[in-house]
DNA sequence: CGCATCGGATACATTCCCGTATCGAACGGA
DNA sequence: TCCGTTCGATACGGGAATGTATCCGATGCG
């Protein structure tokens, strides 16, 4: 698929090139955006040549699929551990707090993100994977409420606990995109704060999440 | 800024021929992705050489910019009309109805508005553009909440009927998100219903909100 | 109907980028 | 250290898209 599977001593030098590759790679998309870089440019910015490149990649929706793969795995590991946080006693709040500072990170990344969610609703076969990484996100999340379910008695304003986390996922991915144009990340995450305890808490009126993003800063371009 | 302001005779050749190319360009960004598009591609699509657009466009970012202007405004206008549907007495499920279906009509039209999106994340001036544009929307969604506010008595998990509008349009990207890879329009419908009337009704267990989207499609690719 | 202006087609030079083929150097096992 | 293998640089041919300059047919006005 990826690479000719005939086994091949691999030498470090071409993990190290391989991984310089991807690291530049991520750079120049989220700066320039996928469909505006050239194979050049990403060997330009790792500092090497075109020839590094096709010996390692085959194309750059290739070398574009590796390199989402590699981060989002990241993201999962690390969500995952946020909600391993606590114990089975579910404290809403707080597992909100840790997953919501781990997904709204790095803007640049929100940034290469979108551009592989547009690339891959154009290319069923790159949709399914990532409907394939979504889905085991979610699953994770509806573990964790349904395991809280038994516990602490909160959500129902939708329906079981998969429903919820179709929620969680529908709402960060809604703060998202407000967050790719306004680029205030501390206010998107207060907002996704904010979102995520209303719709995992009953008629929980606490109108003091954390604090207010109200002074919407909205429109500051840089 | 977009043509000379010199006063110039323009003729109805002029505008056909104009509509003309926005509407291949909305085909062919819809198919390819605006990255991938070449001016000639659209030319081609709209049966004009390439004289045609130059003559009227000064880069393919302005004919996006425009094309996106088209559309955007008459949905602007189709929410309106939509949220204007009732009396004062506002009936959420009915109006959560008729938006949603106008809202989430169109799959290309998702895939040209996410394009521009990633477009605009890139771009500051384009970006606060439709930043005011989202503004503008939400506002609606805000005066028509408040309006009801008085009269029937509901929305209250969040804060006041602007932060319940903010939670409307991220309900509405959200689920936009899920649909782009599953392509599943009835059920992304379904589901934004669900999510909306679960945000903008107090304790409302209605667990039965049209008919549950649970059995996912969720992987069909094409 | 005739004329001045406008709109779009065509031709051209140029730039950029791609993919391949070849070669020298780095690598790592013995 | 030596040698076979692997990696990545360089050179080459070709294709595609860009922007401009020029020209002719269409258009609308008097």
């Amino acid at each position: 698929m990826t690479a000719d599977q005939t086994a091949r001593r691999v030498t470090r030098r071409r993990l190290r090139t391989r991984a310089n590759l991807l690291d530049a790679a991520f750079e120049v998309f989220a700066a320039k955006g996928f469909g505006r870089v050239s194979i050049e440019e990403v060997c330009e910015a790792a500092g090497y040549s075109r020839g590094a490149f096709y010996s390692n990649f085959a194309s750059l929706d290739e070398l574009f699929f590796a390199l989402y793969r590699q981060r989002a795995d990241l993201i999962a590991r690390q969500v995952a551990d946020a909600l391993a946080g606590d114990g089975p006693g579910l404290d809403v709040p707080a597992s909100v707090d840790r997953v919501t500072e781990v997904l709204l990170l790095d803007h640049d990344w929100l940034l290469v993100k979108t551009d592989f969610l547009v690339h891959a609703a154009r290319d069923p076969a790159v949709a399914r994977s990532l409907l394939e990484h979504r889905a085991t996100l979610r699953g994770a999340i509806a573990d964790r409420l349904g395991r809280d379910r038994a516990h602490t008695a909160l959500p129902a304003v939708l329906g079981d606990a998969d429903a919820a986390a179709r929620a969680v996922v529908a709402a960060y991915d809604g703060v998202t995109t407000q967050l790719l144009l306004d680029k205030d990340v501390d206010g998107a995450r207060a907002w996704l704060k904010q979102l995520l305890t209303a719709l995992l808490t009953e008629g929980s009126t606490h109108s003091h999440p954390t604090s207010h993003p109200r002074n919407h800063p909205e429109n500051h371009p840089e």
